[in-house]
RNA sequence: GUCCCCAUCGUCUAGAGGCCUAGGACACCACCCUUUCACGGUGACUACCGGGGUUCGAAUCCCCGUGGGGACGCCA
């Protein structure tokens, strides 16, 4: 007989109208995280009930997103559309209970009383008149108007919360109306979606964006009028981009692709993500199983970061040199096919990256640096004149014949050669060096000489060297 | 406008009243290492938004101000 699941029941809800945002992974991150470290349940549940701009492409761009940063949900995808029995029964219900009633308001109405209440400089509000009242008299009902369904919001008194993250925040209810939970066309919205599916998924930890903060307190009346237990909130606070803005589609790489395809790994990301507006001491490199033992609420910071590409850049070589040679090998490839290179007659690829992942930020670098080992570039006209000089190339010329008639053909064999015909030259390292690589592989910038000539082999190096 | 939230180096942050003449990381600069470029190492630079309290003592607690952000949808 297993142990009864534990009572933390974590969710990540995004609405499927675009692609899946930099925040909203951090967002999920975060929810994910504290799940696992309480050997909790995280679902998954798509919040696509705005039928205007809820697509099947973008509840494909999340899950991919979701799959390539490796965060895995034990139930879901659930879809709010296919709930709607449920949504509709419930709405009955709080009809029925006087938790809620119908509303006849035209949205020329309505925008007539928010005019005015901002011209008194009030919050723009709905005035609750089809609220029944004892003893008053509601307006006659239009003929022909579906009308929309409102939540009775408590008049007087405070909603309070103890955030996990902002501590106790309090409204008073004057400052809320009575919102629309149900269009005309009978279709549920938002605020009252979310309070029905994590009552009936029974979440215990709400764990979302700050932006939220101010539907926090309507979602709190709706669990109480429906007897259900208000989960714990935890707001996270918002990433800027490094102007200090919300981060904007036109000019910031938000979609979790984008990262996949500028050559990050998905674990430097999640790393990067989680320290922001997260921090266990000093640490700043960690696996994602370091950060579900150290992740906690409580240290979550409460105020708003910016995203620093540059920290994410240095994070993303850091776990270049730890990954796998023939993990890195295989992203690099396909930067390498994009390119037209052809790999499959020169070295192993993860040879290559072995050379090559210390000295690289992103895997688009690193295949930049491949290349070299799969065919020459062509040196621009600054390294040809600086490196490739008449006398260079003859040096050039003594090197290849005395380089073919080594025994073997090796990194150490090569380091001692190198070192012998430099010393028989009666020149410094560097004049041998340089044209070497200039001439080889076309860039003066390459790993260690003789560990990429004995990679890409014997007859290619002469190949190189011989050729125009 | 109204309500809510936030405030330590340029940036991300450590800091739960004395351990703080404020620590780490990125970036920047200098030097070292070096077979180029990187990596790496060492060091320098740089911050508690302002004002009042509370306290023997405040970056830490309270209040006010200022600045920033969020929300005010039949969007989520």
């Amino acid at each position: 007989m297993t142990a009864p699941t534990s009572a933390i029941r974590t969710r990540f809800a995004p609405s499927p109208t675009g692609l899946l945002h930099i925040g909203g992974v951090r967002t999920a991150l975060f929810s994910w995280a504290y799940a696992r470290k309480h050997k909790g349940v995280f679902v998954l549940r798509i919040e696509d009930t705005d039928l205007e701009r809820s697509t099947p492409e973008s509840v494909a761009a999340i899950m991919d997103g979701m799959h390539w940063v490796g965060l895995g949900y034990d139930e879901g995808p659930f879809y709010q559309m296919q709930r709607m029995d449920r949504y509709k029964a419930v709405i009955a219900q709080m009809l029925e209970s006087g938790h809620a009633y119908h509303c006849y308001c035209s949205r020329e109405e309505l925008d007539a009383m928010r005019a005015e209440a901002e011209a008194r400089g009030e919050k723009p509000r709905y005035d609750r008149r089809w609220r029944p009242e004892e003893g008053k008299t509601l307006p006659e009902a239009p003929a022909g108007v579906s009308p929309v369904v409102r939540f009775r919001t408590p008049i007087d008194g405070v909603v309070a919360w103890d955030d996990a993250v902002k501590g106790r925040i309090e409204i008073g209810n004057t400052e809320l109306d009575d919102l629309i939970i149900a269009r005309p066309d009978g279709t549920p919205t938002y605020n009252f979606c979310v309070v029905v599916d994590d009552w009936d998924m029974q979440i215990s930890h709400v764990i979302r964006g700050d932006d939220h903060v101010n539907n926090t307190p309507r979602q709190i009346h709706m669990y109480q009028a429906l007897g259900a237990t208000v989960p714990v909130f935890a707001h996270l606070p918002m990433i800027f981009n490094d102007q200090g803005q919300k981060m904007s589609k036109r000019r910031d790489a938000v979609s979790v692709v984008d990262y996949d395809k500028m050559g990050f790994l998905p674990e430097a990301l999640l790393n990067y993500l989680a320290r922001l507006g997260w921090a266990h001491g000093d640490d700043e490199f960690f696996t994602m199983d370091q950060f579900v033992e150290w992740f906690d609420l409580a240290n979550v910071s409460p105020s708003p970061s910016r995203f620093d590409r540059d920290k994410l850049l240095w994070l993303n070589a850091q776990h270049i040199k730890a990954a796998e040679p023939q993990r890195l090998a295989e992203r690099v490839a396909a930067f390498l096919a994009d390119k037209g290179v052809e790999t499959a007659n020169g070295p192993a690829l993860a040879e290559v990256c072995v050379l090559l992942k210390d000295r690289s930020q992103t895997l688009v670098e690193m295949a930049d640096q491949a290349e070299y080992f799969y065919r020459p570039l062509v040196p621009t006209a600054e390294v040809a004149e600086k490196h490739l000089t008449p006398e260079d190339e003859a040096r050039l010329g003594l090197f290849a014949e005395g380089v073919a008639r080594l025994e073997t053909w090796d990194q150490a064999s090569l380091s001692q050669f190198i070192k012998d015909f430099v010393k028989q030259q009666g020149v410094k390292m560097p004049q041998v060096g340089m044209p070497l690589r200039a001439k080889v592989f076309g860039t003066t910038s390459t790993p260690s000489v003789d560990a990429v000539l004995a990679l890409i082999g014997r007859e290619e190096v002469l190949r190189r060297l011989t050729s125009n």
